[in-house]
DNA sequence: CGGAATCCGCGCAGATACTG
DNA sequence: CAGTATCTGCGCGGATTCCG
């Protein structure tokens, strides 16, 4: 049990928990454009394990951010859909994916910079 | 180096990689009211170490999120400050934050309705 | 006060092999 | 195709100690 729930919620502690997770906003994201299949989301995300990729699903599906749909057919197709809360969700993360992409250029200089000096870029103020 | 620059960019994986973290989303937050000392982040934020709390502002220092400021006085006294582009991270993660506050308890819900359910709560369609 | 350095455990996550 | 199971490692991150 952990003690997972007893808390009051609120605090972003708990937020960022259930939502700063790498593979999480990316599945979030891959599942934009409808729903997608299992194998699909491996290709699609490129770097993914299967492993990370089921648990990954599972606590989103547990979360109720998506839904995991079994179709009874040879060969075996489960599909993955946002829920209605999964797709606010994702345009929650929006702004965040498009910040990043806006500025990585950016922060990799910034980060050229700083690794370029070779001691103390820290200003100091007497 | 470990290749992080001959990338053309622009995929998701290295945006996540830089902001899709906890600590530092919470640290973004902790400077949205202006500048802070640091164990006025450590008591702020509740929950980091004096470890992370180090390394991760270094990160985002590197990055050009923050800047760090050393006044040379007795006792030492150095702060921390978002740039403009920090600012600007702070912004595009706000929504993300609010998505998280305003379905807390609706996640943790459907967390416990999960691992109600003995087995196999998936929906099939034959 | 604000770190740096060291030690170390634990859990995340990759690789591989096996099932329905 | 879509998983589960097992083993393994290695790196994240906490606790502690020492320095300027």
């Amino acid at each position: 049990m952990t003690a997972a729930d007893d808390e009051p919620a609120c605090r972003p502690q708990a937020v960022l928990d259930i939502v700063a997770d790498k593979w999480s906003l990316l599945i979030v994201r891959a599942l934009s454009g409808g729903p997608r299949r299992f194998t699909q989301l491996k290709r699609d995300i490129d770097g993914i394990s299967q492993r990370m990729l089921t648990a990954t699903l599972r606590g989103l599906e547990r979360d109720g951010i998506l839904t995991r749909t079994v179709h009874n057919v040879m060969p075996p197709h489960v599909s993955y859909e946002l829920t209605p809360m999964g797709n606010t969700l994702r345009e929650a993360v929006a702004p965040l994916l498009q910040w990043g992409v806006a500025h990585l250029t950016r922060i990799q200089a910034a980060r050229a910079e700083y690794d370029a000096r070779p001691i103390s870029g820290t200003h100091t103020t007497p």
